[in-house]
RNA sequence: GCCGCUGUAGCUUAGUUGGUAGAGCACCCGGCUGUUAACCGGGAGGUCAUCGGUUCGAGCCCGAUCAGCGGCGCCA
């Protein structure tokens, strides 16, 4: 049975039979006491020279941290041991002996990246993996509530380049494809079949970003809304990241424990979530003392600097027109700014969605695209969507990743992706 | 890409004006019947990132190279 079924009084007095991988071993002449490691938390077992064979004794000795071992015993309630409760064994079997595990206390976290295939078994790792698949249902069952399909995109992409993006180039039959960078595009074309839609898929950028919310390759979670507008999709997404908490604390508050979340700043996230636009928020880091001129694009400091003293997220929409791509939508009562979003994450975290109405007039479109110099001919599949019954509609992308990083409250986004790929990185 | 910092045992690190490389953890051997990343005794483990230079003598000073980290920039 796993160790999650032992931590409790029914099990007092009884026997039980569990497996898992040391630990941590103390050995004290006749007495052996090794807390054993499962997917579901830890146990204290104490194994006596008396009670089981001079073999298992011997083996038990030699089991190093890591062995996998199996265990049979009589559970106590033991106030000394780690979790509360204890086996006193009367059978060992170990597995494997492990060799020599090289982490110990003494890690630093460019270490922990070198061996992240067996880091991901520690108990912070664990508990990461376990909040990533709460947040990953959560989306899942709140999409699936809202009436939206999840779809699969492409990853592998065509000459699609948006100018300033980096693309991964890869060999495709002696032609030249690319690893997405966004799902948007096939999303709108999904759209016109099943209305509201999302994808969680991997997105790659060939950024040479070297800052704690960067990665090559992310988990992208986007949507896209047929007859949505730019202030619908917030209260879609405002709605979506409460759920996300809500899910996080009832199901993972041991694991936010072992990550040392303050989990009241999570319960202090509640409707409605600031809403200001792009100018306010310009107007916000003025009086926090950045130097911001009229039309800034907001870098990380300044995401931080602004939303470090917040205690929820802040929608920034309609910004300056020059600051965004040609598919986001003008808006119709002031064509200097476009109808979008990002969504701040608050305590310093910074963006974690951008979206936004997507322009849906193929004329609008292909204006645009030329007034960033983008040839529409690169674009034509997407153009072609507005000429078959173009109508409104909105999406948005949010980074798995980062959200993640700010719910757990963790200092770099390569802490909560188990196997990170950055400029520098590409192993484990 | 630019700037800065760092590189000493498997890990975390100390190392004084340039003068015999030191510790903790992990590992091996021995001891201990209630340990909490135990404790006590012993042992093994080093091309001081690499290459070159200065010097009687370099972990330390100088130069180059490599690697990593941090910040900036970049950033559907």
């Amino acid at each position: 049975m796993h160790i999650s079924d032992i931590l409790n009084d029914n099990r007092v007095g009884l026997d039980v039979e569990t497996r898992g991988w040391v630990y941590r071993s103390r050995e004290s002449g006749k007495l052996i006491f090794m807390v054993i490691r499962d997917s579901t938390g830890i146990v204290q077992v104490v194994i006596e020279k008396d009670v089981v064979s001079p073999e298992e004794f011997s083996m038990a000795k030699k089991a190093t941290i890591e062995s996998s071992v199996e265990i049979e015993g009589r559970c106590f309630k033991e106030q000394k041991a780690v979790t509360g409760y204890e086996i006193h064994a009367t059978k060992i079997k170990i597995y494997q002996i492990a060799e020599n595990f090289p982490i110990t206390k003494d890690k630093s976290d460019e270490f922990l990246l070198d061996i992240r295939h067996l880091w991901l078994r520690s108990r912070e790792m664990t508990a990461v993996l376990k909040m990533r698949e709460t947040v990953l249902d959560s989306i899942r069952g709140f999409m699936k509530e809202k009436g939206y399909h999840e779809v699969q995109p492409p990853m592998f992409v065509g000459g699609m380049v948006e100018g300033g993006s980096t693309l991964f180039e890869v060999p495709y039959f002696g032609e030249k494809a690319y690893l997405t960078q966004s799902s948007q595009f096939y999303l709108e074309a999904f759209m016109y079949s099943l209305e509201n839609v999302y994808t969680i898929s991997p997105s790659f950028r060939a950024e040479k970003s070297r800052t704690r919310r960067h990665v090559t390759e992310f988990t992208h979670y986007e949507a896209e809304a047929a007859w949505i507008g730019n202030q619908q999709m917030m209260d879609l997404e405002e709605e979506m990241v409460l759920f996300i908490i809500r899910n996080l604390l009832e199901t993972n508050r041991e694991e936010l424990d072992i990550v040392k979340r303050d989990v009241s700043k999570l319960k202090a996230v509640e409707k409605p979530f600031y809403r200001y636009t792009y100018e306010k928020v310009i107007e916000i880091g003025r009086e926090k003392g950045l130097q911001l001129s009229d039309a800034a694009d907001l870098g990380e400091k300044e995401e931080r600097t602004i939303t470090e003293d917040f205690d929820k997220p802040i929608f920034v929409y309609n910004f300056p027109i020059q600051l965004k791509p040609f598919y986001h939508r003008p808006d119709p009562d002031d064509p200097t700014h476009v109808l979008n979003h990002d969504l701040l994450a608050p305590e310093g975290y910074g963006e974690v969605i951008g979206g936004g109405e997507r322009t849906w007039k193929k004329e609008e479109l292909i204006r645009r695209m030329k007034e960033e110099n983008l040839n529409p001919e690169d674009y034509q599949w997407y153009v072609d969507l507005r000429s078959f019954g173009s109508v409104p509609h909105s999406g948005f992308g949010l980074g798995v990743d980062r959200l993640l990083t700010w719910l757990t409250g963790l200092d770099h986004i390569n802490k909560v992706i188990p196997f990170p790929r950055t400029m520098r990185r590409l192993k484990p």
